[in-house]
DNA sequence: ACTCAATGTAAAATATATATAACATTGAGT
DNA sequence: ACTCAATGTTATATATATTTTACATTGAGT
């Protein structure tokens, strides 16, 4: 399980190299859950992934993806 | 928490009345959980969200709506 | 070389999604 | 009226996401 692929190391690098511990505060959670759902560990919930989407302002579908 | 709102009820009549039971069949959860889904109850998982948006066809963010 | 911020990582605890089983209700069709 | 599929609902159990705490590593800047 768990074949979701995601950009959000080259969206925090393209937003000035933001920190995993300030997108993790401007979503609600720790940095260490955004390690882990940036190296694909887990997959987040379908609210944080829309909390990480809208702080690069992307649409979900261009931060995750999802492969058969 | 989970103002994620959902238009699986309308896209299951569109798509000639498909069961709960069905479209837990195709992506692979039970019935109780699309009925759970389906009211607010919980938000899926991501990989949930990508399944049910795939069966109809939509791209997730017309299947769910996440309001701030 | 030192410092410090950022990241990796891991164990234990908590929260939430999902499964399973069971029973009740509703509505359509006959 | 009967039947049966679909749905509502609830309790208990399991899986997974997330928190918290802690310690290690790496790299940039001085």
């Amino acid at each position: 399980m768990a074949r979701i692929a995601n950009q959000i190391r080259t969206l925090r690098f393209l937003a000035g190299e933001m920190t995993q511990a300030e997108l993790g505060d401007r979503i609600g959670v720790t940095r260490q859950t955004i390690a882990a759902i940036e190296q694909g560990k887990y997959s987040p919930t379908l609210e944080s992934a829309f909390r990480i989407a809208r702080v690069f302002g992307k649409p979900l579908e261009e931060v995750f993806q999802w492969e058969e």
